[in-house]
DNA sequence: CGGGTCTTTGACCAAGGTCAATACGCGTGG
DNA sequence: CCACGCGTATTGACCTTGGTCAAAGACCCG
């Protein structure tokens, strides 16, 4: 039992006063459709718990039973899983701004966790809430299935990704990615973001040994395009990257 | 232009006279979840078109704008994508019972495209149906929402299997999959399927080259425990293959 | 019988994995 | 302030898996 998932109800997680969290849901939703004046006010006065998550806690855990939405306010979380031997499968990160449970709502059983790559603050709305939101407007239920619609593309190119690419254009591949991202979550200017990650994260996302993203991230830095340093990714020409990665943001669906 | 797409309103697809279509969603989404006898009902009076798909040939295409759902009555159809080098990567297979594009309800744009591995009955249900349909039973739009979700979970499996597991066990994975899929629509008994795929077909799914295909599927028959022939996959001992596999069924979030 | 598709084989090659040692960065306690 | 310890990054040597290329069978169907 993680003591953070005890804690969910106790103070460690208090609730939120003000609209952040309905801002974030705003926000995001944005991205992928458009939101009437009355599921904007709806969805700000979603209420919600805000709690800290610290670095490598879990808040979902394989065989667990949602019963709460996750939203990132900040910092990152990663979506994985645990092979027979131990080894770590990342099938997703999420940035500040991201809700990476949505799906939560209607699959019973984790078949995967869902942890925090750096400390994190974390938003909790219930299910409950949430199934009487969308409920009440068929608009957001159409546009909450639509984001889990655009996650599971998002895994299909993973499955791509690191089926076919070469170990230096799945990791520009990932970064085209993460910046893209960031950069719709205001996160990013397209040049450079926050990327708290380790090289064995990145290696466990690739699919690649630590070794092998060691020596993939001295090729990229070498080109004077990619450098990943301190947690701060510095991209040099993003087409340029994007051509050697064969990036094409087409999978994000992002509307802006 | 596909020319199937193009006759999907022609004779080629005739209207469906009886409740085979209906039957099919029945069965389909009882395997994820409950059904009411409203439900039910107003599924059996689902009206669609059936036609065939020849081999080789695409329902939807990269940057198709859906407006009907499909159901696979017979056959076996493929989602892939295209990269820039014309390599293909499969990111699923249909069997007989499979509603592939519910996800075509709100995603306004393909990112990849489904067609016909081998020659196939399809049901087409036009998306204004479908929409009626959930709209009248919240229950089913919930179930359909979560078939979703299982599919996506099915991405995340294969791409945990394609990033980490040797050719043997990826392999192996995969008919485990086929399999348990197959005997969940009432098309296998645990021992063998209907499986008509090619050494390029299953190279093109695992990420993998068609000789070590052909090389690693020596292996396996050479075990004794797994074969595949003429399009028939046969299977020994499933606990033992799916031991070699490291296959665990629970991201099938199959209820029975 | 001829041509297309699919499977199989052999020889060789390269990307990336493994193992083990070393270096670096940073926070903690003395 | 410095030594220590831990997690992370880096390097080198070596090895395995699986890719590539090219040719030859098999099979199928008209």
């Amino acid at each position: 039992m993680s003591p953070f998932r005890q804690s969910v109800h106790s103070e460690a997680f208090v609730l939120a006063m003000d609209r952040s969290i309905g801002e974030l849901f705003v926000r995001h939703l944005s991205l992928f459709g458009t939101l009437s004046e009355a599921d904007r006010h709806a969805l700000l006065n979603i209420k919600g718990r805000i709690g800290v998550l610290e670095k490598g806690q879990d808040i979902l855990r394989v065989g667990d039973k949602p019963t709460h939405v996750v939203a990132v306010l900040s910092g990152m979380l990663q979506r994985y899983t645990l092979d027979a031997e131990g080894e770590r499968q990342i099938h997703s990160f999420y940035l500040g701004g991201d809700v990476p449970s949505l799906e939560g709502l209607h699959i019973d059983v984790m078949d995967n966790a869902l942890g925090a790559v750096t400390t994190s603050r974390v938003a909790l709305v219930t299910h409950v809430d949430m199934f009487a939101l969308l409920h009440a407007h068929p608009n957001l239920a159409a546009l909450c299935w639509r984001e889990t619609l655009v996650q599971a593309a998002v895994f299909r190119e993973w499955l791509a990704r690191n089926s076919k690419k070469l170990a230096h254009a799945q990791t520009a591949h990932l970064f085209c990615e993460m910046i893209t991202r960031a950069k719709a979550n205001g996160l990013s200017d397209g040049k450079s973001m926050s990327l708290p990650v380790t090289q064995k994260d990145l290696a466990d996302a690739l699919g690649m040994s630590v070794v092998h993203v060691n020596r993939t991230l001295q090729t990229l830095r070498s080109t004077g395009e990619v450098e990943l340093k301190n947690g701060i990714l510095t991209i040099g020409d993003f087409a340029t990257v994007a051509d050697l990665a064969g990036f094409d943001p087409a999978y994000l669906h992002l509307t802006a």
